[in-house]
RNA sequence: GGUCGAUUAGCUCAGUGGUAGAGCACUGCAUUGACAUUGCAGGGGUCACUAGUUCGAACCUAGUAUCGACCACCA
């Protein structure tokens, strides 16, 4: 006998203990069953499982159990991904606040490195364990790590491959630059946020002391300003890159600034007798109705910018260094400006290194951090009067001129965030390394269209499409440590040797030549990308690469769809041959909390999935939850809240309890927000299904022994069998359409309802009773309809079903290992589910109406039935004690007319009569039957209406109509026999 | 600005043309025999709004309102 209830904690390591060592999780790579991979979106090495993981695991081993249960080969492939930055970020951290004065590099390089993998060793399994924890059924045997020999070994063939073909490169160009990392990122990294920003407007003097007329005109032509200036006025954002306009762009439409296109002005900040003068330039890039028509240029500080500098050949002005300060470097200043004038006066040749070779910020502000440097150049431009300058609003309404001050428009302005350091990025002119992605982005986004790669929900592919149609060149270099080094290698002339080793780059340049490897590394998800394949061994011909390529499912959240589903999908098709890495892509919900607020430590709304597998008290919970707050003064509010809400913390409600909520919750195409409550709920249903299975120990079930339906003789077994076929169906029908919250709830429903509350309960008697032959039969069909129900529920819940698997007889294999029911409708008896369906409804019916007229539970009624036919008399016969038992009645006999004052209700065609004339209020048992009436009145009305629009019974598919004429003699009928009943009642 | 999504019971959500559903919460009743982590019975919804298509609309179409996500962006 099993014990009283189910302890996770006693059970669900054990057992995972016992798959793994009995080598469940290893693929069969039996070569006639199907092959069937999944790819692990690779965790961060230093990661720790949240709720996202969770969702993103439960859901690919619900798929692997499934099919695995089904006969495929199944492979799925764990391991962990370096995280460049986010590791390197962890361990500069780390040493941080070790208190030494060391940093990364006062370090070094490789005794930097050398820690990095320290940490990796002490702390890179935690999250695989956490895994193992929630019972994922991974490969563990072929783990890979993205910075293994064999996967470097990879990356560095793609690479050189890549870079023989010309797709990959070197080049100078605007990148993101992250000041605090001092690295390249690529377009994703970057975080836009709206913030509170200012537009200053400054007045550019044109070149001489030169004026002109500046006429602006309303949309009708009128004239609305006329002024003469020897300014243009130019808006901008960011001051302190004025140093390194190299032009002041207007539309070439635009009639205000037409007299003096061409023409030079002066940038009005640095020493007065070296300003710089820019020409003024048109392009198509400057909006003439916005601000003042005119922008300004600085090629190396601005994306616009750099499109148009590139177009029209402007000078791009480097303005600051690594750590976003300005730079110190070079000649000064007076030199610089006197080189730049010549070049802006076309008496000067330039090329981009000598461009980038000079310094162009004043002296007073070189050195300064960005930000310093944009309040000085704002205060020298205002203080020499350079400022655009307006009429203080403040003063508007007095009698006296309104003072004039200058003009700082306060708005919302776009910023960029690097989405790891959280600083502000900067446009930085550097040489970087970039794939050329528009090309490989093709064939990729070919494959979609064909339907070779499937999203699931399909919608995702709108969002594919967008961004890979406009793909941009994709900067793989990073001035990081931890990473796949580049391998690039340089002579002393600069000579570039592209090849896999170092060794091989020697071959190349030649003997005795001097190399150095280029400092850089290659962005995560660069190896990212090539985890389908790399993990299987390429470029070797491994089985498990011919075996386990492609996947069959890649299981992620759509917050990655770019980074890392497109590069697997171009470079898998790249070097594959043209096979596509994955079939399908199932994209999943977001978890969030309870109010649908994303989870994240700084708002204090975290639940750990570990936390509710293994419980955890209220104090901690607490503790856990204040810990990293973006607003610590709202601790006192988020403990409050806390401990109201969870007074005990959280159970220990087990893996499978957490699986079975996330996998019930994941629905197509919604984000999920994750109930404690639901979870409460669902460890319950592994109760249910503990208690149940006691439940048929105790009545010596017989587990171990397959049913064949042709065998079966009671109504009431061939209608479990039936209703189990039905329920397995929709399972399996549901997990290979990825509804599983429709698996989860055809498997719940079935459990619950259906075996529990009914077949338990109609199981009773004949298990109690004295025909052994029934006894047999029902024990037999007990024991493995409970087994089945175990294997529909082991993806979802393969400890508690592992368990009872294991507890309910002697066992050669584990229920893991089973194959997956493979019902067919042969099992459905229509006939027995008919009677059952008719055994149900009596019993329900007459519970119903016993509680609608208040008879004392406990009290046994005399109940009969009026207008039986043969066959329900027969049914009577079949089924009388288990109605009587389950309804509580005293006698459940056929008889001709009802006594008078009797409570009456109807099933099919008969009147189900109870005899308790005694018992209750004439008054009262009108109005029930009143209600009734109307109810059904109601709906006979519409069906009524329905049947008798000639338009409806003309063009409505047969079946229905037939179904529903059908519904309407029914409902008369029932109408008709109640509403007698309530005849008789008020004659008396 | 572009794209996608949401709006259904008190709460969290299923439901893609044919009788409105689940879990939790709520109400009443029931505690020695699988299970109170329970059972039985019940209350509760103009399916955001408007107009269309259709015999028939929560579902399809168009529009409106509110909320959200992603991408891009005017210096």
């Amino acid at each position: 006998m099993i014990d009283q209830r189910f302890d996770p904690k006693a059970h669900e390591q054990r057992v995972y203990q016992r798959w793994e060592e009995a080598g469940c999780f290893r693929p069969s790579m039996d070569t006639s069953a199907e092959p069937y991979a999944i790819m692990i979106p690779p965790p961060n090495v230093t990661g720790s499982l949240h709720m996202g993981h969770a969702l993103n695991n439960t859901i690919q081993d619900i798929l692997c159990r499934f099919e695995r249960m089904r006969g495929k080969n199944v492979r799925w492939q764990p391991g962990m991904d370096h995280a460049g930055i986010a590791t390197q970020m962890v361990v500069e951290r780390q040493l941080a606040a070790s208190g030494g004065n060391q940093d990364r590099r006062s370090m070094g390089r490789d005794a930097f490195v050398e820690k990095v993998w320290e940490w990796k060793e002490q702390s890179g399994g935690t999250i695989l364990n956490q895994l193992k924890r929630l019972g994922a059924s991974c490969d563990w045997e072929n783990t890979k790590f993205t910075l293994d020999d064999d996967l470097n070994v990879a990356v560095n063939k793609v690479f050189v491959d890549l870079y023989n073909e010309g797709l990959i490169y070197r080049a100078k160009r605007l990148v993101n630059w992250d000041p605090h990392f001092q690295t390249a990122i690529s377009n994703l990294e970057v975080e836009n946020k709206e913030v509170d920003g200012h537009m200053w407007h400054f007045k550019y003097p044109l070149a001489g002391g030169q004026t002109y007329t500046y006429v602006e005109k309303d949309a009708d032509g009128n004239i609305t300003l006329q002024e003469e200036r020897d300014y243009i006025s130019i808006a901008t954002t960011r001051p302190e890159t004025m140093l390194g306009d190299g032009a002041v762009a207007v539309h070439p439409s635009d009639e205000r600034y037409a007299p003096i296109v061409g023409k030079l002005c002066e940038i009005p900040v640095g020493p007065k007798q070296h300003r710089r003068l820019i020409p003024i330039i048109t392009d198509e890039y400057p909006d003439p109705d916005f601000g003042s028509g005119a922008v300004k240029i600085t090629g190396a500080h601005d994306f616009n910018d750099y499109q148009v500098a590139k177009r029209g050949n402007i000078p791009m002005y480097s303005l600051m260094d690594e750590k976003g300060f300005m730079r110190a470097d070079g000649k000064t200043y007076a030199e610089e400006a006197e080189i730049a004038q010549r070049i802006a006066e076309g008496k000067e040749d330039f090329d981009e290194a000598k461009i980038a070779a000079m310094n162009l910020v004043p002296d007073p502000y070189r050195g300064l951090d960005r930000f310093e440097a944009r309040k000085a150049v704002i205060a020298d431009i205002s203080a020499e009067g350079n400022a655009v300058m307006v009429a203080d609003p403040k003063h508007q309404d007095e009698e006296t001129e309104a003072p004039l001050i200058p003009l700082v428009e306060n708005k919302k302005i776009m910023q960029p965030f690097g989405d790891r350091s959280g600083v502000v990025i900067e446009p930085m002119l550097t040489d970087q390394w970039f794939v050329d992605a528009e090309t490989l982005a093709k064939p990729a986004i070919e494959a979609v269209r064909s339907g070779k790669t499937k999203f699931v929900p399909e919608n995702w592919d709108r969002t594919y499409y967008n961004w890979m149609e406009n793909i941009e060149p994709w900067c793989i270099s990073r001035q990081l440590w931890w990473g796949h080094r580049i391998p690039v290698w340089y002579g002393p002339n600069g000579e570039v040797f592209c090849a896999p080793t170092a060794a091989e780059a020697q071959a190349l340049a030649g003997d005795g030549v001097r190399l150095q490897q280029d400092e850089d590394v290659l962005d995560t998800w660069f190896s990212s990308g090539l985890w389908p394949f790399s993990t299987q061994g390429w470029p070797e011909e491994t089985d498990g690469l011919k075996t386990f390529y492609p996947g069959a499912t890649l299981v992620t959240a759509f917050d990655i769809i770019f980074f890392w589903v497109a590069r697997m999908m171009m470079l898998g098709i790249k070097f594959m041959d043209g096979e596509v890495p994955f079939k399908d892509v199932y994209i999943h919900a977001i978890v969030r909390d309870e109010t649908g607020k994303k989870m994240s430590k700084a708002e204090g709304n975290v639940i750990d999935p570990i936390d509710l597998i293994d419980g955890v008290g209220v104090d901690t919970l607490v503790a856990k939850r204040t810990a990293n707050l973006r607003q610590p003064e709202k601790a006192p509010k988020i403990e409050k809240d806390v401990r109201k809400r969870y007074p005990k913390g959280f159970d220990a409600y087990g893996a499978d309890a957490l699986r079975f909520t996330l996998a019930a919750m994941a629905t197509k195409g919604r984000d999920i927000n994750l109930s404690v409550d639901r979870i409460a709920g669902y460890r319950n249903f592994g109760t249910k299904l503990w208690n149940a299975t006691r439940f048929a120990q105790m009545n010596e079930a017989k587990f171990g022994v397959s049913v064949e339906p042709q065998s079966l003789d009671l109504p009431v077994n061939k209608w479990i069998v039936g209703e189990l076929y039905k329920c397995t169906a929709a399972v399996s029908e549901a997990i290979e359409d990825y509804r599983f919250n429709d698996a989860a709830s055809a498997v719940y429903h079935f459990t619950w309802d259906v075996l529990c509350d009914w077949y338990l309960e109609l199981s009773k008697p004949i298990l109690n009773g004295d025909d052994v032959q029934a006894q047999t039969e029902t024990q037999t069909v007990l024991g493995w309809v409970l087994e089945q129900t175990f294997v529909a529920l082991h993806p979802f819940m393969p400890f508690i079903t592992e368990v009872l698997w294991d507890q309910t007889a002697k066992r050669s294999d584990f229920l893991m290992q089973q194959t997956w029911p493979g019902l067919n409708a042969s099992f459905a008896d229509e006939l027995a589910a008919e009677e059952l369906d008719w055994v149900l409804k009596t019993i329900s019916q007459i519970r119903s109406v016993r509680s609608d007229v208040n008879v004392p539970a406990g009290a046994k009624v005399p109940v009969s039935l009026v207008g039986a036919t043969e066959e329900t008399g027969r049914r009577v016969a079949a089924h009388r004690d288990v109605i009587m038992r389950m309804a509580r009645l005293e006698k459940f006999d056929l008889a001709d007319a009802a006594p008078a004052g009797s409570v009456k209700t109807v099933v099919g065609e008969a009147t189900i009569v109870l005899e308790i004339a005694d018992l209750i209020d004439a008054g009262e048992e009108i109005a029930r039957l009143d209600k009734q009436l109307g109810k059904l009145g109601g709906e006979i009305t519409g069906l009524e209406k329905r049947l008798g629009n000639d338009a409806f019974v003309a063009k409505a598919p047969a079946e229905v109509v037939a179904e529903q004429r059908e519904r309407l003699t029914e409902l008369k009928s029932t109408e008709a026999k109640l509403s007698q009943a309530r005849d008789q009642l008020a004659s008396l």
